[in-house]
DNA sequence: TCTGGGGTCCTAGGACCC
DNA sequence: TCTGGGGTCCTAGGACCC
């Protein structure tokens, strides 16, 4: 029994963060212009977490530390992100997007990809089809986006970066071995920096080695992971793209401006990260069962501890007295802390607290 | 290089139950 | 006395995504 071909879209918007900054600031246009940490001159921390193409230029891309990028391009306009403006404009190009497909998979802020499959006869039905979504998007956004266009989410996440900014990629089901086999393996979903450096031992560079490498001894070195990841590599993915459906955790975390041994401010800042996240509950309607806490000491080296309840809850009380209890092995040495986080998961869904036996 | 903050999923050992 | 097998839940850590 054959199955019907599946025409998959992938968009991303292009440099998401900073788009959105220059829509909303023109003066900004034209200029590198950085969302991220506040760069202090130099001596600030945290990261990039998106530049515009004028930046990439002078090598500042996601994810490097703000200080590094200081050095490369002082002259950038900084700006600190502005989750609410961009989760409102995501929403917005969501809602344009999902008209577009019979399922629909929201990927992070700024990523979606789309079951098309029913809705065009071929790909270049598709490929309108797609011009039509970018088109919608510029003209109700003012926003560009990269779309790729494949016979499986993976073949559509790799091929919408394929050509960026305000790119169109197709990759058809005959051709997608050849068009995976030259890239490095580390453009594959779930290949990170880790499983890179454990496949460059093996002398696996690109995705055609890795296609070409017995799957036996590639299942047994990544266990579950390795014989999807072979899969992967000769363009097989048989996910169905799905909508999300209940979160399934909610966390915040802190680095602070400085390491700090001092627990009285520590623990400060735990009650004021539990609060936010209680309210985050509270506002969905969410009880949970199990918090966690985490430590970042000076050196990196981050611990998790949790505790399960013997009852849900969504009380504040509950949230800050576990968390502190659970914090307090960490306060015992006089390391210096860089991080803190509060998370809670195991949610029941409800109007009112239940108490389980 | 000196490393954010929000998530998801997987693994592995141990407790505990039948 | 020394010993099953299956299942679920909890905890801690880690890889990966944007």
């Amino acid at each position: 029994m054959r199955e019907k071909k599946r025409v998959i879209f992938h968009m991303d918007m292009d440099h998401f963060y900073t788009a959105v900054e220059e829509r909303e600031h023109p003066e900004h246009k034209g200029k590198p212009v950085v969302v991220g940490a506040d760069p202090k001159e130099g001596k600030g921390r945290g990261v990039v977490s998106t530049s515009n193409y004028e930046a990439r230029r002078a090598g500042v891309r996601s994810g490097i530390p703000i200080s590094r990028a200081w050095k490369l391009c002082p002259e950038a306009v900084y700006l600190p992100p502005n989750f609410p403006l961009y989760i409102r404009v995501s929403n917005e190009i969501m809602e344009i997007a999902r008209k577009y497909a019979d399922k629909f998979e929201q990927w992070g802020i700024d990523e979606a990809f789309l079951d098309v499959s029913a809705r065009v006869k071929d790909y270049a039905e598709a490929e309108s089809l797609a011009k039509q979504l970018k088109r919608e998007v510029k003209e109700k956004e003012n926003l560009t986006c990269s779309i790729g266009i494949g016979p499986n989410k993976l073949i559509a996440k790799i091929a919408s970066d394929y050509q960026k900014p305000d790119g169109l990629t197709i990759v058809k089901e005959d051709d997608a071995e050849a068009f995976l086999a030259p890239l490095p393996v580390r453009k594959l979903l779930w290949v990170g920096r880790k499983t890179e450096a454990k496949l460059k031992n093996r002398g696996i560079f690109t995705i055609g080695d890795l296609a070409r490498y017995d799957p036996t001894v590639i299942a047994e070195a990544f266990g579950v992971m390795g014989t999807q990841m072979h899969l992967s590599a000769r363009g097989i993915d048989r996910s169905e793209v799905e909508t999300r459906t209940e979160v399934k955790s909610i966390s915040h975390e802190t680095t602070f401006e400085e390491d700090t041994a001092d627990a009285e401010a520590v623990l400060k800042a735990l009650d004021s990260l539990a609060a936010e996240v209680a309210k985050e509950a509270v506002g969905q309607k969410l009880f949970f069962k199990a918090v966690t806490v985490k430590v970042r000491y000076e050196n990196f080296e981050t611990h998790t501890r949790s505790k399960t309840l013997a009852f849900i809850t969504n009380r504040l009380q509950d949230l800050q007295k576990t968390a502190r209890d659970l914090l307090k092995a960490y306060l015992k040495n006089d390391r210096k802390i860089r991080l803190i986080g509060v998370r809670v998961s195991n949610f029941v869904k409800g109007e009112k607290q239940k108490t389980l036996a």
